[in-house]
DNA sequence: CCCATTTAGCTCCATATGGAACGATATATT
DNA sequence: AATATATCGTTCCATATGGAGCTAAATGGG
């Protein structure tokens, strides 16, 4: 018995291959940047908002990741002492501290954002240019809409 | 900034959509299952595979799902307790235990699937039956094709 | 201006998870 | 048949995670 052989028994086609195919072509990458750079899921949640937007603080993260405060702040202090960010007090808010990616946390970041990019071209090599451009269409159309569905 | 935003940002447009809509699909009715049922998701993987084909072996579970055996050991061993499935020793070899859902573990596994497949029918409100049929003949054909390329 | 309330980020603690190693049993080799 | 090796399921331990509560700082109401 094999998973795959799974694939048509739950009554939700759709949800079921979407998590099954999330699942394999995620993990092993994730497991692959936890032994090749020492960042692990929630540091890579920090990274990405960073890489995205700069100058932003634990409290956006959070708010936008939704992810609890405290594994935000795990991952702010770990990636600061693994020189991938700096923080500094917020003049305005002496709470609040600025968050920004060095050089060195870009660089990592980009090497793993290009992992997942080559990762997903392998994943998606049996699909022709025209298909994968209507599936990025549909979950693209489906992703848009989330407030609407998200219980 | 919403988490909508980031869409575009990473060079993965159609990972970063199934992980996305995996994420906002199946996490809260993970939730509910667990507030509602008391089972969590090594326990739901158990039970699927029990629905699934009966009378499998924890070992089973294992090469299926690719989970490591003491997490399954554990979910067995939590199943039982409540009543969610049987363990009979195999008279063919002692080592191995014949694994059986019973009546309410079916009844309870059910409930969580129709759950899924509700959440499912809710996150596709956007797209037509004709755009809901491609999205599962892509998915399919990517899911199907795994073993050549999955890492 | 003073005190109550809210907010930002952190620490403590309880639980979930997976790697490693273990005991019991089965299988292979000589 | 006796011993070495492999396998099944479990327990032990180290780490990851999230909830609750804490401290410091900001904000609001009188």
């Amino acid at each position: 018995m094999k998973l795959i052989d799974i694939l048509d028994a739950p009554p939700f086609g759709i949800g079921y291959r979407l998590a099954f195919l999330t699942n394999f072509w995620r993990e092993p990458i994730l497991r692959q940047m936890e032994r090749d750079f020492g960042i692990i899921r929630p540091e890579l949640t920090v990274l990405m908002c960073l890489a995205f937007r700069d100058d932003v603080h634990a409290r956006d993260i959070c708010e936008v990741t939704e992810q609890p405060s405290n594994t935000v702040s795990r991952g702010v202090a770990s990636l600061e002492r693994k020189g991938y960010l700096v923080r500094s007090r917020d003049r305005d808010d002496t709470r609040r501290q600025v968050l920004r990616i060095t050089p060195e946390g870009r660089r990592v970041h980009d090497e793993i954002m290009m992992r997942f990019a080559q990762g997903e071209q392998r994943m998606l090599g049996v699909l022709s240019r025209q298909e994968r451009s209507d599936l990025l269409c549909l979950l693209d159309k489906v992703a848009r809409d989330v407030e609407s569905w998200r219980s």
